[in-house]
DNA sequence: CGTTGCTTTGACCAGAATCAACGCGTGTGG
DNA sequence: CCACACGCGTTGATTCTGGTCAAAGCAACG
């Protein structure tokens, strides 16, 4: 598929390329490969050579890891915009992980080998990506406070929470995740089980906090989610944080 | 206290500065200044601005996040030469944990403005921060993988192996840990409570594979453990033996 | 239409947290 | 130098969250 079909003020409002200028886009764009995903597909799966690193322009992808004894974890969901794929800018020679598509999605790639020239060639973009990396470091070190420290249910109330903060679109009947989502996907981000889960979703659904069907979720009191995720004890609340950056 | 005592050999085989000059490494330690931390003092605390960045050269820290609620978790143990206190570089205003000295250590920092330079001045400066953000990110990975996934038996096994991997030493009984470490700081690491924590060393010592007095653990039997950390969750078979053991 | 994948629910049980109490060493201050 | 308090560790009893096992309903898809 020719990328140079793609014109570059697609590029330009994404975070990885906001140092780069139009003559390094265009540039870029020249090496690019684009990738159409469906459902189920692949980006590329863990434990493989490092070859590409990715931007996801449209859709929704997972990235998620295989333990040794079977068992899976989400590490992230991908949205657009997001760069995935830069296992070799950290000097890691495989992907940690596989990425798969949740719904259909458009993604660019270029090889490993041009990350090293970008590097080279613009010094804020180091500093871009240390920023991104760091970050990403920030939410792990969440989610092991979350582990360590909370509830299933509180767990769960911050997982969705999240989710429909970076990727909610509101509806009547209030603001529903933009991406099929499965029990077992949210037991794989929170440490637990898909029974669990469910059972506690039916429960939410009882008390008309969510509503929910088949591989999708709509949560319709954000405010009493909050509560939830804030439980346990009545510590000083940090609330409104999730409220904006929902889609029209 | 004047840092231009250190000689450069000092820094010279640090990851941090395995890219800089003779000159470079000269220039960076007329801004450094050192510190020397008595067990519980703390280099910075998690809120404060992070004006500066940090190399330990000698002893052993811990880093600390509070949670909302009041609780703690230790997020790693800084070993000498690793770096620490650099949210900044990651466009972080402030130090999002808190670094307590367990052990008498020195450590040297310099203002975070000083990253900025050595970030302009030399290029394989970003990419050797990035590897070891990203080595970090692994890390956190790596423990949400065993909080989602294992009991606490293995997370606790795979604590220890971890600790005397990196702060081993070897006595005549087995490898030490060689600094203070609590049964509260291992439970703070595994996402566990002391008390549970309590009885598996107890359980451990009887069996043979650990001995410990206060504040001091010993691993007399390092592959036993490594078997305890491997332990699959599908062989229920020998369950029953090994829980007959608090107390003969 | 049958098969497969997602969801729901109930019954049961176990791992680990919580509650409670005590022992021991160490360091401190009188 | 001794008494005492405090930090650390041990252990028991009890509770309970959430995992496991089991079964069935339902929606999608070929």
């Amino acid at each position: 598929m020719p990328a140079k079909t793609l014109h570059h003020s697609l590029l330009k409002p994404l975070d990885l390329f906001r140092s780069l200028s139009d003559a390094e886009l265009d540039q870029a764009l020249e090496h690019a490969q684009t990738h159409r995903l469906l459902p189920g597909d692949h980006a590329f799966k863990q434990g493989e050579s490092a070859s590409r690193f990715f931007v996801l322009l449209h859709g929704h992808l997972k990235v998620v890891q295989n333990t040794p004894d079977g068992e899976q974890i989400i590490v992230r969901y991908v949205n657009p915009g997001d760069i995935f794929g830069i296992a070799k800018a950290m000097r890691r020679p495989d992907y940690p992980a596989s990425v798969y598509a949740v719904k259909e999605s458009i993604a660019l790639s270029w090889p490993s080998s041009e990350w090293e020239r970008l590097l080279g060639s613009n010094p804020a973009f180091a500093a871009n990506t240390l920023q991104t990396v760091g970050q990403r470091l920030q939410d792990a070190h969440t989610r092991i406070q979350e582990l360590s420290t909370e509830e299933v249910e509180q767990r769960i109330a911050r997982a969705l929470l999240r989710l429909i903060d970076q990727s909610g679109s509101k509806t009547p009947e209030g603001v529903v995740i933009d991406f099929p989502i499965t029990r077992q996907d949210i037991a794989e981000m929170t440490g637990t089980t898909l029974h669990t889960v469910s059972r506690l979703l039916s429960n939410w659904k009882d008390r008309g906090l969510v509503q929910s069907q088949r591989k999708r979720i709509v949560v319709c009191s954000v405010d009493e989610l909050i509560r939830l995720a804030e439980k346990s004890s009545g510590a000083p609340a940090t609330a409104g944080a999730a409220k904006e950056n929902l889609k029209a």
